[in-house]
DNA sequence: CGTGTAAGGAATTCTGACACG
DNA sequence: CGTGTAAGGAATTCTGACACG
């Protein structure tokens, strides 16, 4: 979309193209247009960041992936802590 | 936009429409396509409700325009308590 | 590898009008 | 008065490819 072009000042051959390499998934409607999110042009812009500072599509992606498993990891720990606290306090 | 009718729900007709009766200003591309706001979306959900209990566009709008000048007379009223009050206190 | 561009088709949006009521 | 619809044109978006490097 024009907007998004707009918004991030990229062109829409590099938005399409950081789609290509798997860094954004927008939707679509029915007719193929894409449709994109608030998450997406926040993250359009910073992959644009990282692409000017000279990494790899690549690499931005695994880094993305990386983030994703620390933020699960994350929860599970959480999760975890909270199983144990109740145990120990008793809770049913 | 069609983004619009959907999250409205309503037709383009209707919101081109209550645009023709001036209830709402969408801005405009250079090449003549509307851009919606989100307060334009509200504002549409918030029109369509009034049409559908009967209520006129003449007088919507007029409601509209009464609220402006409310919300205008509100801030006046705070300004000159804000004034008055630095007034009493000395400042400056 | 990342991005520009020309190409042709498909879907969207725009306006002004006629219709109904 | 408020809304639907068919009509034709203009602007947008899409994909796949060729180019440069």
């Amino acid at each position: 979309m024009g907007t998004v072009c707009e918004l991030t000042g990229l062109s829409e051959r590099r938005i399409r193209y950081y789609e290509e390499r798997k860094l954004i998934f927008p939707d679509r409607t029915s007719t193929g247009f894409r449709k994109y999110s608030f998450s997406d042009i926040e993250k359009l812009m910073d992959i644009a960041e990282k692409v000017e500072e000279g990494v790899q599509t690549d690499e931005i992606r695994r880094d993305y992936k990386k983030k994703e498993t620390d933020a699960d990891l994350k929860k599970k720990m959480i999760r975890g802590q909270l199983n144990s606290h109740f145990q120990r306090s008793g809770f049913k």
